[in-house]
DNA sequence: ACAACAAGTGTACAATGTACACATTTTAGG
DNA sequence: CCTAAAATGTGTACATTGTACACTTGTTGT
């Protein structure tokens, strides 16, 4: 902002990689691509591609995400911009890191089709090219935090979910285990979640009820003052 | 990432906007400039200005800041990076938003030179260009959060200072009374202030102890599992 | 010496967090 | 048909933390 002209500042490559978060009931994981081209092919990466002149990064962020992998709709949050200088040896490079957050089993069928992308496990991920591995650590911090003061667990869950299954995926996001009875004394008090009258029968003899967070009702007690906090 | 060349890639110029919070002992405030180059040549904006290839995004906020104020060793942190299509009218740029705080007294001689730039309290300050406005919304939001995780509240206050200037300060960044002596028991639990022999006589009679950050208390308490809540 | 002024200090109660164990429901299999 | 197996579902006592609240102390200018 300093000059009376811009022509004489240097023009940068602006990337946009994505740290997909997915839960398939177990583990957190993330999804990444093997590369086909060079510098450094053959090794595994985000998903990324470069901002274009007349769009957004939110914009940039999920065509790349659906170009990519198919998906729509997903929620997705800028991260960082991370800008070392040598950070990609083919060019000067700045990327801008944005996180998603898919239910895996919701989004099987648009995920099969691509043979060069794979989920794991964040314990047994493999070393990532350039800065990715900083990126994906930053962005676990960040999901760390968020998932403790909003609700965006939900996006990771089917809709409709066990308090069983709400359970362990916090217990994956912050890596520890919770007590039950607490966990669902503490979630049942924020009042944003509905219980239904259907059950799983999928992991238990008896049954487990079905709950769906409602969102009409969080966004009505936010407005009332109410804030998240687990 | 997706291509095999960068070429066909389109390039951006990349800015970095600094918000500039300081503490005068009553008022949060943002150093403004006052634009003497188009566009919108008398508005009042931010500081800010280009990256360079050779340089990362720290190091462009770091000389932009000094380049621009004289400021040295001075706290900052990225924030964000803003893209919005048109938001600099004379051309397609993205700007990396950084926040820096600093103790107001401790660097008027720094400052006394700038008559390009002023200092204003948050509840009066001009409308700013472009979007420069959310951008210290944002960072407004982010200081909240972060003076109640982390020690940086001391950035804002000379070495020394009273409990009742450190009190002021939360209630100038949170905006909102605090009670006094639940406010010292607090901070005093945490055992991360040094208690000196010296007293600050210039704001009452009896005078009042003047107290430090103890950094190494505090990165040792840090390593063992401590964390800052306020 | 006393008035004025900010500094400094503790307690009772409420709210929240945490540790912890057993009864319930259902069906697969003998 | 009965029982064993497996996961679901539920409450309480105690510890910790948060919050509201008022008077005494020390100093100096008049």
């Amino acid at each position: 902002m300093a000059l009376q002209n811009y022509n004489s500042e240097d023009k940068v490559l602006l990337a946009v990689d994505c740290i997909i978060f997915g839960f398939d009931g177990k583990d957190l994981k993330i999804l990444l691509i093997k590369r086909d081209f060079e510098p450094k092919r053959g090794s595994w990466s985000l998903i990324g591609g470069f901002l274009k002149k007349e769009e957004n990064l939110d914009a940039a962020a999920i065509r790349i995400l659906h170009h990519l992998t198919g998906l729509h709709n997903i929620y997705m949050e800028q991260l960082y911009a991370f800008s070392k200088v040598d950070r990609d040896p083919a060019e000067r490079t700045i990327s801008v890191a944005y996180y998603a957050l898919i239910d895996i089993a919701s989004h099987d069928a648009d995920l099969i089709q691509l043979d060069t992308a794979q989920w794991f496990s964040l314990h047994d991920a493999p070393d990532l090219i350039f800065d990715h591995d900083d990126m994906v650590n930053r962005a676990l911090a960040r999901l760390r935090r968020r998932a403790l003061s909003k609700p965006i667990g939900f996006e990771l869950l089917p809709t409709k979910f066990t308090m069983r299954q709400l359970q362990k995926l916090y217990e994956a996001i912050l890596d520890k285990k919770l007590d039950k009875r607490n966990f669902i004394n503490k979630f049942n008090s924020l009042g944003i979640l509905e219980k239904l009258d259907e059950k799983d029968m999928t992991a238990s003899r008896k049954g487990a009820f079905l709950f769906q967070f409602d969102a009409d009702k969080y966004n009505a007690k936010v407005e009332e003052g109410f804030s998240f906090k687990l």
